[in-house]
DNA sequence: GCCGTTCTCCGCCTCACGGGGGAGACGGGA
DNA sequence: TCCCGTCTCCCCCGTGAGGCGGAGAACGGC
């Protein structure tokens, strides 16, 4: 049972090189070409490949916008593995975004990109070191000097923490009397001294101050209810 | 210049393993073992390592208070890869959290970790597949699929949505009028429809909103100045 | 014992915020 | 042509929020 991949580049050269090296792996197949964005989704339609080797500068329409819509159309199992030059951020979080499985530079070795097409077909996911780095500095960077924050919220006592929190969930002085269990007043004090404490003025910004400062993750908790 | 490498993990056969299959290329030189977290920082500092095979689960002290240690107090270039037999998500974090440049499990083929380790020398990232599978859908469901929140962004309009990027970098009414060049009754009439369409009820949850369904994100904008 | 910190709570005052309602201008679509 | 959505702006009004000042109780350290 082998690989069945489908190579989307607008350089021809490219293309064929990209095929040479793969074909002398017995367990991966290339079954397809596609010189443009359109064409890839053709072809995707097509051949239904396993892996999709996607280059992002093409004509007619890049490799981003044909990665999502091949994904959101496809009613089998594929992924795709962005192969391109450069690696500007943009490229990165946006490929994510449109659920790319792979994002590798085409200065990989040729060794290496058998072993990346095997694991994307595998299920897993697999980034560039360098953008791994910047992915990882990027989360890291959460929860331990958000800028201006670092260094104050130790300042916070306990419950002020408490209350933080609770605002950041954007609920008001008398929902979070109510859930801390106790008095409108006293959260009103406590706000208040995060406000003078944090250098902030009203509580819009000590919701941003939550976040910046990885008090509260985006995803810990619903809004609207 | 061969690549100093320090192995921690509590298990001496593991050690010994590792060791082996890391000598047997001629780039990588293991320059000394440690069975305890105490025992890593103490090596660390004799021997100034290039890169840290650090396991997790040790007496004394686990890889990871281990690995923030030795990185805050290491005063040469120092990296660490993560090698562990499980990978439940609180490790990873915490593990990138604390500074370490890879992540990868143990059931590694022997040729891909001398790759791991020079990579991880050359500066660059690295994790295992199925791990970096998780940190893309975490970081790709960000902009898609808010939870209430997706679905009803679209609903706002252009304006609107300035405002609420405005009022979630923390700025007042008065501010949003200056940087929009429009009046403060404009701006209280666009939030008022914001808060309407999208069943808020104040500012502080237009921040939540905010950054809940990706419209901002953390680390892109500052506070406090 | 005294002092500092924290947590709890009270009042008073001011004002930005948000609801309600209305209005004129512009542009696109029926 | 008229209608609708958007953007702009205005009024009034009630209230939640935040600043300021004060106070008592519990706890731990000197």
């Amino acid at each position: 049972m082998s690989i069945r991949v489908l190579i989307v580049d607008d350089q021809a050269l490219v293309r064929g090189g990209l095929a040479m090296v793969l074909r002398v792996h017995g367990d991966i197949e290339v079954v397809a070409e596609a010189g443009t964005g359109l064409e890839a989704i053709e072809a995707s339609r097509r051949h239904r490949p396993d892996v999709i080797l996607m280059d992002i500068r093409m004509p007619e329409m890049d490799g981003l916008e044909a990665t999502s819509r091949i994904l959101a159309a496809a009613d089998w199992d594929v992924r795709v593995l962005i192969l391109t030059t450069f690696d500007p951020d943009e490229y990165v979080y946006e490929a994510l975004r449109a659920g790319a499985s792979a994002f590798v530079l085409k200065d990989i070795p040729a060794d290496q990109l058998a072993v990346a097409v095997r694991t994307v077909a595998d299920g897993g996911a697999l980034l560039a070191p360098s953008i791994t780095r910047r992915l990882i500095s990027r989360f890291a960077e959460r929860r331990t000097v958000g800028p201006v924050a670092a260094g104050r919220v130790e300042r916070l006592t306990d419950r002020e923490r408490d209350v933080v929190v609770a605002v950041a969930r954007g609920s008001s002085n008398a929902e979070i009397a109510r859930e801390l269990f106790i008095g409108p007043a006293t959260v009103k004090s406590h706000v208040s001294s995060v406000l003078t404490k944090l250098g902030l003025r009203d509580r819009a910004q000590v919701v941003v101050f939550a976040y910046e400062s990885g008090l509260v993750e985006a995803g810990d908790h619903d809004i609207g209810s």
